[in-house]
RNA sequence: GUUCCCGUAGUUCAACGGAUAGAACAUUGGUUUCCUAAACCGAGGAUGUGGGUUCGAUUCCCGCCGGGGACACCA
């Protein structure tokens, strides 16, 4: 037998397999495994006890005869995997300290996981929309998230083996560019691209335009106008535009680069302007878009709320009675153009929580366009996320007082770490520690909003996403740096020194192999449904594991059985630790 | 009002219908002639509420209480 990559998959298609031919099972026996407590076993599956019920049978001797069936079968491995029930009908599976071994020669290298995550999405062209912030705003930390998620989430995407497109589908062509516009007309301001602080010139005065429109019926009427003419093409108005876009991106691309965000096109809503009147026209050729008040809506009358008949209307708007586009003309012609021009398998969408209703639209009424139109609809995914509230339990908005900049939450992370490095290592160059300073500080922000459930709201606190102690970046990141010191001390490389490495053996040790080889466990729950959280807890427990194994077993001992599997256990561990952090979007460092 | 999320230690968060609800911070006791103590080992402390389904419920269903979001031309 060789050695399974991810044990877990591998188990329960025996169980699948074997089912059959057991009294009272059938093709349809779902083992239901999963990892366990590792107090009982490394994978459960309890599978046998819901099957007993539907037989009518005692679910641990149907367990015992499954069982039997598994090891009839010839291939299972005894020496690798040891089986036993337990309980109601659980069926525990314990690897044995051979069977670690085994995995920790076999799967050194981030190629081999790649290789094997590859089941999970190879083949698939995915088109991921992040983080797609609405442009003429500088950064705030409410843009944390889109970004910090969305990355997350695209590298585990693409680990796992899609053709990936990183969309950075910018909102450039909506109503904030009418209130802008006007509000620029109104002031008299002479926009200059170049100029240090034109974003902040052009935020207040949308602010400004902001307040007027929610003031004043009529000048909500005149921004709307000011839109419309934006988007019939007005040269006066485009040429602004333009030049709005510039500042904006410019000063957008500016706060990517410190996150590591790099976007494989931005097409924006504007890029659609001219794709949204097929749109309209095939919607209304099939039947699927009507009149109404003036504007052009669609109904879904098989769901309940978005039903033409529900108590509170909520029509999808794809056409304003001004004629102009809005959020829902430019997100259709882009799930078109997304399937059509990329190709599409699959699109996922990286927005927060609020626009839940707005995606389920899009995703139901998309599908009926496709359907009447002889299309092949994308596997469509909203990867939605809380939102970040302030003191007031209210969300973060840029109305109510000036929300904190993420540039400035940036530079007091970096700082705060710059004191805490030099106070550790103050013999490291200047230049270093500002280096290590920056790595971590920006790691630290970006972990405390990706460890949590990315569904969960949370309040914005300094010492919340400043904390370097406990679950956060630095504690990861110090793991790393502690198994790199063993092996800049002896002179090596992680991989090196591995020759005649025995089985793990002590308690220590074998904690350690069993949680390296949860990784495979780890990916597979973070990509099921796209949360990267999952993958924080695995690698705070992995580094928990190392720490424990750190203090109780030396690796640089004289026995050189002993010193080559402690120094595999270590090679192993940096190598996925550094690995899970980069699906993160954080860049471990070599010392701190 | 309709509807969608969410209520877990003092606090911030985990737990894909499974075994004794798991961490971190804070509180508290200990560990350094030894590979980075940003560490390690230990202690105390929690499922809003009332029903239901189930062999088994933090998880699923219903009611209530509490917090937040969305709800006609914002994105």
């Amino acid at each position: 037998m060789s050695v399974w990559f991810n044990p877990a998959r591998e188990l329960d298609a025996l169980l699948r397999k074997v089912a059959p031919s057991v009294a009272g099972l059938d093709a349809s026996f779902q083992p239901e495994l999963r990892p366990s407590d590792p107090r009982h076993a490394d994978f459960q599956s309890n599978g046998a006890i819901a099957a007993a019920k539907k037989a009518k049978a005692n679910p641990r001797a149907l367990a015992t005869a499954l069982v039997d069936a598994l090891k009839a079968s010839g291939e299972l491995d005894e020496s690798l995997v040891q089986v036993e029930i337990a309980g109601p009908g659980f069926i525990n599976f314990k690897l044995t300290p051979k069977a670690l071994g085994a995995w920790l020669r076999e799967y050194r290298d981030e190629s081999k996981w790649r290789a094997g995550a590859a089941r999970i999405m190879g083949g698939r062209k995915v088109v991921i929309d992040y983080p797609s912030p609405n442009t003429a705003k500088q950064m705030h930390v409410g843009h944390l998230r889109p970004i910090v998620i969305g990355e997350a989430v695209a590298r585990l995407i693409e680990f796992c083996g899609a053709d990936l497109v990183r969309d950075n589908h910018i909102g450039d062509w909506g109503t904030n560019f009418g209130i802008l516009i006007l509000g620029i007309k109104r002031a008299g301001f002479q926009l200059d691209a170049r100029s240090p602080t034109a974003l902040e010139d052009l935020e207040r005065l949308y602010k400004e335009g902001s307040a007027l429109t929610k003031a004043d019926p009529a000048q909500l009427d005149a921004a709307r106008a000011e839109l419309a003419r934006l988007q019939q093409g007005d040269a006066a108005s485009l040429a602004l535009w333009t030049e709005i876009v510039a500042v904006s991106n410019a000063a957008c691309q500016r706060i990517y680069d410190q996150f590591g965000l790099k976007t494989d096109v931005i097409l924006g809503e504007s890029f659609y302007r001219d794709k949204v009147d097929q749109v309209y026209a095939e919607l209304q050729q099939h039947g699927l878009a009507e009149e109404s008040e003036g504007a052009l809506v669609m109904w879904c009358d098989e769901e309940p709320r978005f039903s033409r008949h529900a108590e509170t209307k909520m029509p999808f708007i794809v056409r304003k009675k001004d004629g102009s586009s809005n959020y829902a003309s430019t997100d259709l012609a882009t799930l078109l153009y997304r399937a059509e021009h990329f190709k599409a398998d699959e699109v996922v969408y990286v927005t927060d929580g609020r626009q839940q209703d707005h995606f389920q639209q899009l995703f139901l009424n998309g599908a009926k366009w496709f359907k009447e139109t002889n299309r092949k609809l994308p596997r469509l995914r909203h990867v939605w996320f809380g939102t970040i509230l302030g003191e007031d339990g209210k969300a973060i908005k840029t109305k109510s007082g000036d929300p904190v900049r993420l540039q400035e939450l940036i530079d007091e992370a970096t700082e705060r770490a710059y004191v805490a490095v030099t106070e550790k290592n103050p013999d490291l160059p200047e230049a270093e520690r500002r280096a290590i300073a920056k790595a971590i500080g920006v790691a630290a922000l970006r972990y405390v909003d990706l460890s949590s459930n990315r569904t969960m709201d949370y309040s914005f606190s300094w010492t919340k996403l400043l904390a370097f102690e406990g679950n956060t970046a630095p504690y990861l990141m110090y793991a790393v740096v502690r198994v790199r010191s063993i092996f800049r001390k002896n002179g090596i490389e992680p991989g090196q020194g591995e020759a005649g490495a025995t089985d793990p053996e002590t308690p220590t040790e074998i904690a350690l192999a069993r949680k390296l080889l949860g990784f495979t466990a780890a990916l597979d729950q973070a990509l099921e449904d796209l949360r990267p959280h999952h993958l924080c807890t695995y690698l705070h427990e992995l580094a928990a594991a190392y720490g424990a194994f750190y203090a109780a077993d030396s690796v640089l001992v004289e026995d050189p059985a002993v010193k080559a599997r402690r120094l595999m256990l270590c090679a192993r561990t940096t190598a996925i630790m550094e690995c899970g952090l980069r699906l993160l979007g954080i860049e471990p460092v070599e010392r701190m």
